[in-house]
DNA sequence: TCTCAAGTTTGCACTCAGTGCAAAGTTGCA
DNA sequence: TGCAACTTTGCACTGAGTGCAAACTTGAGA
């Protein structure tokens, strides 16, 4: 009822639960390959019947997704925390920086990198960005009621989540998941001008 | 070795089945539901077996995205004949705006009515968008060479992308797929406007 | 026209995903 | 302490997805 007063034995019993699918899920990729393990090694790698596996994911492909979407979660609560006057494109900068620092970077980088060029894990990655460009749609409405046009605040939405992850994407791909903080500082550049290209309306300046 | 010079009896007995079990598949969708219906049920309402099926898509949830697909092909195909100096944006508007008119927009729309809230579904659909996304920053690279970098050219696809389906969304949920002339030209013009705002940079004039 | 190589469909058998259900185990609260 | 609510588990079952080999279709040359 109160997940966020009281997290009780039975939320953190779930949530380690969880966490513990994930990671099973994330190593057994590493060590064998996507698809070279079945549901079954993954409960057992962490410590779960299978049955329990799928109490929490529909498939392996979810839980391989679970960091993006965990990531993306983050971003959005940290959107609604924002400013009311602030500019959605400066609220959306703002927090990206931030969390280009932040722990939970590690592990969906380290999922995009395992799955890259897996379409299954793609396609769940590709629905998280997209509920959170949802959402991102829903939490405007909430801080600017309904003043702004449904095509405006759905195209703003979807080009923020574009942007965002053209950033990671390139960065991705230019340092393979390098967490040291040059690299991070270069996710952060990345982040900025592909920000700053969307502000100008993409001129060939 | 040919398809476009020589569609071969081989080649357009392909293209009939694969056409008869997309049809298949959408036909059972508005029918029962999604989901109320096996790959079985579709083989044999395509006339075809199990097996062939298999052959064609990897699942009834990519047979029924299969409209998609089709859709963002045919836009590919139409950018990659687009002037070489010709503005990147103004391109995709133009491209767009013929396709609303285009035959291919309607079973994209059905597929998109049917599988509405069905996470699969969309989930292919996602991935027809995404990989339309890659196809373009490999076309722009085709026209425009090495010149841009390549965070410039992944945001800007990206976007382009995000706008699209924007007005799409914007405009299936204010008509629900009505293809009469007046309702194609709402579409028209939320891609007008959805791309004004992308042009403008999104300011809140 | 006949023939053969290459491409396509099909049936079969098999593994494993995913789910409903009920029994057993755990936690929260009075 | 004891009961109500929640979570895990085992079991059984349907159907997805795939490898393989046999049957069938098509294209092209002799």
């Amino acid at each position: 009822m109160t997940p966020l007063e009281s997290p009780s034995r039975r939320e953190l019993n779930k949530a380690a639960t969880r966490e513990s699918i994930v990671e099973a899920t994330v190593q057994l990729a590493r060590e064998r390959g996507l698809g070279e393990f079945t549901v079954e090694d993954i409960a057992d790698a962490a410590g779960v019947s299978r049955r329990t596996f799928f109490n929490y994911f529909s498939s392996a492909d979810e839980a391989l997704a679970a960091p993006t979407f965990g990531f993306l979660d983050a971003a959005l609560e940290r959107f609604r925390d924002r400013p009311r006057g602030e500019p959605l494109l400066e609220s959306a900068i703002q927090i990206l920086l931030a969390l280009a620092d932040n722990k939970l970077i590690e592990p969906m980088a380290q999922s995009f990198l395992v799955s890259h060029g897996h379409d299954p894990v793609t396609r769940f990655q590709l629905q998280a960005f997209d509920e959170c460009s949802d959402k991102i749609v829903a939490a405007i409405r909430e801080r600017e009621g309904d003043t702004l046009d449904a095509i405006y605040v759905h195209s703003l939405a979807g080009c923020v989540m574009s942007c965002g992850k053209a950033a990671l994407e390139v960065w991705l791909a230019e340092r393979g998941g390098d967490l040291s903080p040059s690299s991070l500082s270069r996710l952060r550049e990345l982040l900025v001008t592909s920000f700053e290209h969307l502000k100008s309306g993409f001129k060939t300046s």
